[in-house]
DNA sequence: GTCTATATGGGGATAGAC
DNA sequence: GTCTATCCCCATATAGAC
């Protein structure tokens, strides 16, 4: 049904969510491939190799999906700015919308994804950071068209923090669903997504705040 | 000047924070310290029980520190509801408060934990929950006081929403050094925190949104 | 492309002298 | 408490038969 290249990447995917990238050894995500030890080496030469592979199937896929949400909303506001809910939406969602690619995976990408956005890995970080840089240039237009007093500072301040809260919600919400004692439900993907959202939105929204320029205070009456 | 064992942890506490935990060598530990290979083992028993010992440490500081701010606070506005900015910043600046210990190693801690929240190490996750636990009581009743008209469920969503661009934030600011192409310098302390307090604050105080309950609707007028 | 067998190295931990 | 020397295991990677 699958072959053993994509067997291997999935396996791998599912036990790099579970365990680390570290401490995944090549002998335990071929087992759970069912393919041969050797098998990895042939198809992606290192384990590494294996990652960044996993890693660029994947966000090529998610920038798409984040380009056709913008595109469509880009259709449905013709010229007129499109309300910062929408683009949070085209942002973050489809993080959450890995699953189904094999059944009972969860959203396992996400959360490694969430993981490795905190990780000294470094040949990953290279791809995050394109990853970044491909979708940031538009989103941040957009942004801006929605928001115009808004300071670039700021902008990339607060999309920073808004991935913040997005990466760490896809790997440790496992934590609220503890502390909170099951009052909030992290499978609950709609659910989930509405709050993230919601929050973001406001603190992307907040008021310049305290923040004094360090010099040259701003002599025209642009941010609010 | 310092003995055995404080070497020790200082210098695990940059090499875990510069290269993650697995890929840190006690070997490499050990040399960084100035000390025999084997003190490791006599003074910690073992490799995890040195990160643990790592961790409880620091949070025990970092959570009296944020008791004291507390304290203060409450003191200083008897009775009445303390303004939010002033609890997330009792919350979060105690968490960028780690220099000093030894020259040059910047927030080394700070990294360390913004990284371990979203490790599967499960010896930590315990104490990392311990800790939330320690505070998220005393805060919620803070914040209800604060915010009377705040859902509970949304209470816990969005704190933890604070909690993940801070940890975001401590681990991988560089991240936005980068994209940003210098023009947020999250070395910046005082600035950093201002930008991300604004953020938070904003994104608490988010109207209640879309949220609608799965089932039974509420039939008293309890959370507006 | 797939397998077995193995090379090669590094890791954490410990025994036992000082 | 500190050191040297070493045990033992498990990792990644590869060579070479099928």
């Amino acid at each position: 049904m699958t072959n053993t290249k994509d067997s291997i990447l999935n396996a791998a995917e599912q036990l790099f969510a579970e365990r680390g990238f570290d401490a995944t050894s090549m002998r335990a995500i071929t087992a759970a491939a069912g393919v041969n030890l050797a098998a990895v080496n042939y198809h992606f030469q290192s384990k590494e190799n294996l990652l960044q592979a996993l890693f660029t199937r994947r966000l090529d896929r998610l920038n798409q999906r984040r380009m056709e949400l913008l595109d469509r909303y880009e259709g449905e506001y013709k010229g007129k700015p499109i309300p910062l809910e929408k683009l949070i939406r085209a942002l973050i969602e489809p993080m959450f919308d890995h699953a189904g690619d094999h059944p009972r995976a969860g959203n396992a990408f996400g959360v490694l994804m969430g993981r490795m956005y905190s990780s000294p890995q470094s040949s990953l970080g290279d791809i995050l950071l394109a990853d970044i840089r491909n979708f940031a240039e538009r989103f941040k237009g957009a942004i801006q068209r929605t928001l115009p007093g808004i300071a670039v500072e700021d902008l990339y301040w607060r999309t920073f923090f808004a991935l913040g809260s997005t990466v760490h919600t896809l790997a440790s919400s496992h934590i609220l669903q503890k502390i909170s004692r099951g009052l909030c439900d992290p499978d609950d993907r709609q659910r989930t997504l509405e709050k993230l959202t919601a929050f973001i939105v406001a603190g992307i929204k907040a008021s310049a705040g305290t923040g004094k320029k360090k010099k040259n205070p701003p002599r025209s009456g642009k941010n609010k």
